[in-house]
DNA sequence: GACGAAATTCTCATAATATAGGAATTACGC
DNA sequence: GCGTAATTCCTATATTATGAGAATTTCGTC
């Protein structure tokens, strides 16, 4: 482990459950001095990854949220999926939440969402949460498309979660309930994640046809008739299949930016 | 600079301009070996703070759009503010968008926004976007309450600028402008970062009294009179007022989140 | 389904710097 | 302005980062 991973691996140590850290609390978890604590944090505060809020209390800095606006920006699948995301809603009766999720690695994140319940969306996963891996159609229709050694790996790793979750309690029973899945070409959750919400969702590929994320509604089991069920994820998954992953295209969508972009530059 | 400073600054390298990069290029304007870059970029791949497309491309990674989300989740000023913004955003007549900005050293920061034109907001500046310093009710009325240091420091970097936006054609000039927006205690600007908008902005200050950011209202100047203009002004200032900016008790924020958070961490 | 060019990793000797501990300084609530 | 706690500064030693090129892998193309 270098020394520059040693100070990324504080950054890791925000997270949901705790968003302020001492240089102290940091030495003692990191296992460093606390002169080395105040080195790294340093660094981590000049680059503007971290913020010294005040004495002794730091947290994530302004730099994450400028580089989050700039991935938004060039983001080639959030501006093919908006107007996408939008259109669905549109179909939706009753409220509606509709989300784009992707799979990064072993995970399952949420990039986006549209709703028409703005001050209480129905579903609370909004950018950048991760959401749980085996539950809720979102992450299942993922499940599902992912190569036999990946989920190999997730066999072994959480077996008992696996079962648990009823996806099978062998990993031959595993695979048979995902080849299901992938036979309808969606999934349909009924309180796996939230309670009294229904999740309908349908798998997204790149070019080369690897799963790399999900379209999903989430809407009220009580407000929603298995009918319309069947409506809506017949249009979920023509929307998903509208949205390619074109990881190549950023090129381009960066190129498109440069005007603007320069344009801002200049405008101190 | 360490060598944990060299990693750190690929980071700077992604901005609004040039969001995908190469080794080679990176290795080029940093000055290093490529063998150099690629350590640098493995080490900030593993950490999930790039992410790799493709083949020689690397973009920012899912860490940091995860990283933005908890600072959404525990920042104790975005959750006074929203309700604050929602209920300005009712006062306004026609399209309207309400910024919340933040001052980080020497820039100004979107934080929040609430709009009423959800598919074309009046104002661009989403959160994450850097605003110009020195333009734009929003960063005026920031600058208003400067310390006279910081101005001085502005005045001696930026002295063309500032005078071109008729801010002040000497520091005596440029003070004296300040001092009379600090007397109105807001401050309206026309078409100075958008075209056919009017921004009207008031300051927030900390528990000290420093200042650390603004709240404004954007609309259509063709939409806008002189009279709801003084209306949503002292509205403005009201609301702004409100929003005490405690960056003491993210402890408390924190702590109120661990049961959710929790929770999730179970969740896989 | 193998070829070839480009991307990426590996290896290693040397130069550079990260580290802990404590002293010195600074910040800040009272 | 005082006193405690936070933060920076200092230095010798141990550890690691670096570049150059060889070795390997990846992936488009035929």
């Amino acid at each position: 482990m270098s020394s520059a991973d040693k100070v990324l691996s504080v950054l890791a140590l925000f997270s949901a459950e705790r968003s302020v850290w001492s240089a102290e609390d940091a030495a003692t978890q990191l296992n460093v001095s606390l002169s080395t604590a105040y080195r790294y944090f340093n660094s981590l505060v000049s680059c503007g990854l971290l913020d010294r809020i005040y004495r002794n209390h730091y947290v994530l800095g302004p730099a994450i949220i400028e580089h989050d606006w700039q991935i938004r920006m060039a983001d080639p699948v959030l501006a093919v999926a908006k107007p996408i995301m939008l259109d669905l809603l549109r179909s939706c009766d009753g409220s509606a939440t509709v989300l784009l999720c992707r799979l990064y690695r072993q995970r399952v994140m949420c990039i986006h969402q549209e709703t028409n319940h703005y001050e209480h969306p129905v579903s609370s996963y909004e950018r950048g949460r991760p959401r749980p891996m085996l539950r809720g159609a979102t992450s299942k229709i993922i499940l599902a498309y992912l190569p036999t050694r990946t989920l190999a790996n997730l066999w072994r790793d959480y077996p008992k979660e696996i079962a648990a979750t009823g996806l099978g309690a062998s990993f031959e029973d595993f695979k048979a309930t995902l080849k299901v899945l992938r036979r309808n070409g969606f999934c349909v959750s009924r309180g796996e994640v939230d309670h009294g919400r229904i999740g309908i969702a349908a798998p997204i590929f790149d070019a080369h046809d690897r799963i790399v994320g999900s379209l999903s509604i989430v809407l009220y089991s009580a407000e929603t008739s298995d009918r319309s069920i069947n409506r809506l994820a017949a249009l979920v998954v023509a929307a998903a299949r509208e949205v390619v992953w074109t990881g190549r295209t950023e090129q381009t969508a960066h190129v498109g930016n440069t005007v603007e972009a320069a344009a801002q530059r200049k405008a101190l």
